[in-house]
DNA sequence: GCATGATCATGC
DNA sequence: GCATGATCATGC
């Protein structure tokens, strides 16, 4: 096998698919399997198709144009999900900005891949993993006509000197997400002086679970909000989603109730108004564009003065498991890897003078960069402080805690999230405390949401 | 008046 | 039965 050249896909494909079942112990030649991360791709790259690996510029298989991506999924009691994102090349500032996406390096690695599918199972050896399916995969026009645009989001910040100011929530299904051994990994960028973290291509891990999903298990697509893929070539997604909506600006939720004869006083009421403007079946959130790009929609009630009434709560964390996580840093964390790469549908309802709740508008936000620093040290002052043991104090009110108060951050705190104050989970220094999770504070949801 | 602790309500 | 999104309520 060595020095086999695989000239053409179908030949790269073939060859791949004849790996199925075969442990990967059994495939490793070089005892490469027994290496750190990305050990999986390579030693099939290495052993199976006899390629020493390349530059990173050129597919695996340049003479057949092919990347071999090897990607492990998930069993959940909701189906299958991708473990994580697909981390292509780093992006190279210096290079990538002046180019356009045709020549561009993400695409000519990546413009067709052998997509490996394993199922990760924790606590199972490298050596038992067999891949359990080959797909030759290309993009979908529908996903091509957005990926190209969130190439070109990307590319505009290097080209406006703002390499630093990336985020992996800035696109929807390929982002740039942070590569490097930790925060200090940064390079040079051409406009400008400041240093931007290493970054890579990825495709998100909610885009991800999609392809898994339909390419390798055949599941069924989601309902999509834009149903004529050519209107994604005039148009991004969001613009026309915006505009979409548009026409329902400034009417009260009374008017729109009206309007689509909706009766309900659920509190799911705006989300039922939302997917009846936009003439959907099913909701929002499940709609194949949001559930791709990890697209979250949230209600946002403003005061008629412009505070936000409350603030923004994220899932109760496990005080053991938070305590594990920080062992391996913020970048590892869930709730990094939560909020690095959402992109938020914000769907923003002001209070009248009648007090009546008036549709004001939509935003689409993502955490700017700093601002997810600054919620890392809040995750970190939370880890330690749950490490040496929180501090319960009895109060009037209850029982108070020395987690990150509100008045700490700018951007972050911590506080109760459960049934009531009974619902506790147990903390590894021992005893109980009520459930808690990460907020996004209030204030700084009315200075992010703020028209400029 | 608001930060903070507590709790409700719905849907999966 | 519980996670999640949403909201309440009171003491400082």
């Amino acid at each position: 096998m060595e020095g086999t050249k695989y000239l053409t896909e179908e030949a790269v494909l073939e060859r791949g698919r004849e790996i199925k079942g075969i442990p990967l112990g059994l495939v490793d030649k070089t005892g490469r399997l027994a290496t750190g991360k990305g050990a999986v791709g390579t030693v099939i790259e290495e052993s199976w198709f006899g390629y020493k690996p390349n530059s990173e510029a050129e597919p695996d298989f340049p003479e057949a144009g092919v990347e071999l991506k090897a990607t492990p999924y998930i069993h959940t009691e909701h189906g299958i999900r991708a473990k994580e994102r697909l981390v292509c090349n780093i992006i190279d500032y210096m290079q990538e900005y002046d180019k356009t996406f045709d020549t561009s390096a993400f695409w000519h690695k990546c413009k067709a891949m052998l997509l490996m599918s394993y199922e990760y199972i924790k606590g199972r050896a490298k050596t038992d993993i067999t891949i359990d399916e080959v797909v030759l995969f290309k993009f979908p026009e529908e996903d091509l006509e957005i990926i190209k645009r969130d190439w070109e989001i990307i590319r505009s910040k290097i080209a406006a000197g703002k390499a630093h100011e990336i985020s992996e929530g800035d696109t929807m299904y390929l982002a740039a997400c942070t590569k490097g051994a930790n925060a200090s990994s940064v390079r040079k960028q051409p406009l400008s002086d400041i240093p931007a973290k290493q970054r890579a291509y990825s495709l998100k891990s909610s885009y991800m679970t999609s392809v898994l999903n339909r390419f390798i298990f055949g599941s069924e697509q989601n309902e999509h909000i834009v149903k004529d893929v050519h209107k994604l070539k005039e148009k991004s997604f969001e613009d026309i989603l915006v505009e979409r909506l548009t026409p329902y600006f400034g009417k009260t939720q009374e008017e729109l109730k009206k309007l689509f004869g909706v009766e309900s006083t659920a509190k799911n009421l705006n989300e039922l108004l939302l997917a009846k403007m936009l003439g959907l079946k099913g909701k929002l959130a499940y709609t194949d564009e949001f559930v791709k790009a990890n697209i979250v929609p949230k209600t946002i009630n403003v005061n008629p003065n412009g505070s936000v009434i409350e603030s923004m709560s994220f899932p109760t964390f496990d005080f053991i498991e938070l305590d594990n996580e920080g062992r391996y840093g913020w970048e590892q964390s869930t709730l990094y890897n939560y909020l690095a790469p959402t992109r938020f549908f914000f769907i923003i309802f002001q209070k009248n003078d009648n007090g009546e709740s008036v549709f004001e508008r939509v935003k689409f936000w993502n955490i700017p960069n700093d601002d997810l620093d600054e919620v890392g040290r809040v995750w970190k002052r939370t880890v330690d402080t749950i490490h040496k043991g929180v501090t319960i104090t009895k109060t009037p009110r209850g029982y108070s805690n020395d987690l990150p108060k509100k008045s700490e951050s700018r951007v972050a705190h911590v506080r109760p999230h459960g049934k009531d104050s009974r619902d506790t989970l147990p903390l590894p220094t021992g005893g109980q405390l009520t459930k808690q999770c990460f907020w996004l504070n209030n204030t700084y949801i009315a200075e992010q949401i703020k028209e400029r």
